[in-house]
DNA sequence: TCGTACTTGAGCTCACATTCACAAACCGGC
DNA sequence: GCCGGTTTGTGAATGTGAGCTCAAGTACGA
């Protein structure tokens, strides 16, 4: 293996092919990139050289071993260890994301949920207690890192503001919004009607 | 302007133009590609070059009519006509999509719900009552040719056959799992999760 | 009418991403 | 130990997109 710097695009792709994986080890214990390609209908030369970025460890004749795929993407993504997540905005799509149950395969946890309305605090939705949003501060203590928001879009970027000050590395925004932060600050922004308007283009 | 098929990558990037354009539509007529440039964080020449594929209509020296050019993405994503799209699946995330006011700019109108929990039926979210899933079929006599899919995993692709049957075009797939489909059907998938997945590494 | 400031549209180049193609590696059976 | 069937890992070829640059077009004031 050489020395490469991981490109974007395999950086986005990993996260599909953890998902694949994860699925496929119930199982079998080997897959071959041509069956994974298949199945996750990606070309499988593409897969092949991803996985070359870092660390080559398939058997020619044989495929590679799942669980440790599974591990190594983890490792690369930084998924090997649990992570803790803030969610902002408890209202219809905050309460949804709450439910959730698709963030335990990544090994999240949503251990704190935030929101200005009086009448929602002290609720608890999954067993996480809805706090007031001036808490947001002791999530540098209380050591959570990653955070959603799910505010209305008025509020939106003075909630990643307050994150930002709270030492949050990295943020989950659905709202439609451009979200701008200290760029040592990684946002992703998930604008669900936006998504929606690209398909009539398609039909 | 020279005939050239449109790029995937502008496509994506119409949507996100639209609703910058619509936003400032309130505040100016004209928009130079640099201004536009700085508001919505893409590079001007990038923005040129999108805005060339469908016709170019700027003003050497003022820059771009909003309201014209807001017309022409809305023509070219297809979304000069409002269209109807269907719900499916009335759980949490359901719900939150149904009360989800984003839709609205890019003129969509979720016109029907549709669930099998027999509990559900016949209640009424934001205005829209939800039908049992027997019904998809009216689908097609009620010219909806849209579809956002929010049920469990193991829901998700039979769902998408039923919709593909009931003569649907294009489907927004919010279940964490590729879904198969004739390919005259578009699908988008947004699996929560799995972008949530992507933050640590930038950490 | 002319000059200045501004902006578009498009050619060009570079960077990045995808796909092809094949030698080398491995397995299992005989 | 060898052979046929698989599959990997990677260099090379191709495809695609981003950003720079600049001639040409426009507005406006002197």
């Amino acid at each position: 293996m050489k020395y490469h710097r991981i490109p974007d695009e395999t950086v986005r792709r990993l996260p599909v092919y953890l998902r694949g994986l994860l699925f496929l080890s119930d199982h079998k214990q080997n897959i071959s990139s041509r069956n994974l390609a298949d199945f996750i209908s990606v070309n499988d030369s593409q897969i092949r050289k991803d996985f070359s970025y870092f660390g080559a460890f398939g058997t020619p004749g044989v495929g590679y071993d799942i669980r440790k795929l599974i591990r190594q993407i983890k490792k690369m993504l930084n998924l090997s260890v649990s992570h803790k997540a803030a969610l902002v905005g408890a209202g219809n799509l905050g309460s949804a994301i709450l439910a959730y149950p698709g963030f335990r395969m990544y090994g999240f946890d949503i251990a704190a949920a935030f929101d200005n309305d009086p009448k929602k605090i002290g609720r608890e939705i999954n067993n996480v207690r809805i706090e007031d949003i001036s808490s947001l501060r002791t999530l540098e203590r209380r050591k959570i890192s990653l955070a959603i928001i799910a505010v209305p879009r008025d509020a939106a970027q003075q909630t990643a503001d307050a994150l930002v000050k709270a030492g949050v590395k990295g943020i989950l925004n659905f709202s439609p919004l451009r979200i701008t932060a200290p760029k040592k600050v990684k946002v992703i922004t998930i604008d669900i009607a936006m998504e929606l308007a690209r398909l009539p283009y398609y039909i």
